[in-house]
DNA sequence: ATTCTAAACCGAACAAAAAGCGAACGCAAG
DNA sequence: CTTGCGTTCGCTTTTTGTTCGGTTTAGAAT
């Protein structure tokens, strides 16, 4: 809840590095040492301010090294999320390989976990058809979310536009001299270009069964 | 809401960069240095202005970095959001073919979109560990959304309960005199039962791809 | 052009929180 | 007994938020 000072993130820092490093919890007087700090009582303040803002755990008085980390609920302030769980994506279309995007219904969106996401504003959602990728799991009928992002990394998923006309679904590497498009189906050839447009980057796939 | 000058916005900007950054609110003075401000009343101004137009909360009077965001309510892009279409499923654990069901961590929850499931009060999560319905493109680290349902439909994927302890996670055929428990994965082969507990069936399937 | 107003700024001063010190004390284990 | 450890007590220093009275700038209103 709280928020920490400087200084008790700096301790609290370096307790679950201690923690994580060797297995145990260091000293008041190992954390002082680290933190030039002449007394120990100046570092029983600051776990005393932790304990109190309910960061760290200590057992019963005077137990020596046993200060544990408690689990917190959720720092998750990085993205302004909290009520905003979910964002309604645009259901841009189909897309199957080699044939350019095709939009089925406008308007139509789909709703989507916001942890799906990094920008909601710059995703969208489309349906595979056909098999391109089956062996990376992304079947006939799924969909996928797609973030635009023209410069991927070497093994992700992007839409790639060829000839300003047909997209296609592929993994994307990088080489040398090339552009390597690598479908997940092995009756399937990679195409190679020099240069291509990278629509977006599969963030996420969802496969709904409907239970008829 | 309220709009904010320029000079609020950069320092909200400043506050939000070194909250992300140090973990930690800066201090007025820590601010008026970076924008070259001599008084820290200055900044306090800001800070109140803030305040006012509800985009941040200070602790109680005289609390040093107390400084926390207030969560904004996100604009509404091209996908609005609905809070109520949302639902927080537990995350049950890890299933595995031939281990039981693993608990991951109490509390641990997915939003998960209305719409995938019909009965959330009697769906959860799991996360998929293994290989074993890898030709059905459900593959390790996939999460499933599962519909508790003692009687699934011949080809539905269900969560399977043999011997009472191990879970499994197979396509489900009721056979004249047995019940085939199919996995999609060549190498392994289908067992059969005469009866077995289905914990659920696969309502939904939801792989994430992490950036970097 | 003049007045008015809100935003942005200054410098000084103040009180309280945070951080620090050193010296003790009690306790448990080797 | 010694050693390592957490704890307590009084005290000082540094950091930090706050207040107060002012100035400056820029844009809108009169």
């Amino acid at each position: 809840m709280s928020n920490l000072t400087k200084k008790q993130n700096e301790v609290l820092a370096f307790i679950k590095k201690h923690l994580d490093d060797c297995g145990y919890a260091p000293s008041y007087r190992e954390i002082g040492e680290h933190f030039r700090l002449s007394s120990s009582a100046t570092v029983h303040g600051h776990i005393q301010s932790l304990v109190d803002k309910g960061m760290i755990r200590i057992g019963e008085e005077g137990e020596a090294r046993s200060i544990e980390l408690v689990p917190q609920a959720e720092p998750i302030h990085r993205g302004f999320r909290l009520s905003a769980d979910v964002v309604n994506l645009p259901m841009m279309g189909l897309i199957a390989a080699g044939q350019p995007i095709e939009a089925i219904n406008d308007n139509e969106t789909m709703a989507v976990p916001a942890s799906f996401v990094l920008d909601g504003a710059n995703s969208y959602v489309l349906k595979i058809k056909g098999q391109s990728m089956i062996e990376d799991g992304i079947l006939d009928g799924d969909f996928v979310v797609i973030e635009r992002n023209p410069s991927p990394r070497n093994g992700e998923v992007v839409v790639a536009l060829l000839d300003n006309a047909f997209a296609t679904l592929k993994r994307f590497y990088r080489e040398p001299s090339r552009i390597r498009l690598q479908p997940a189906n092995k009756t399937m050839d990679p195409i190679y270009v020099q240069d291509c447009i990278i629509q977006g980057v599969v963030r996420a796939v969802i496969r709904k069964f409907q239970p008829v």
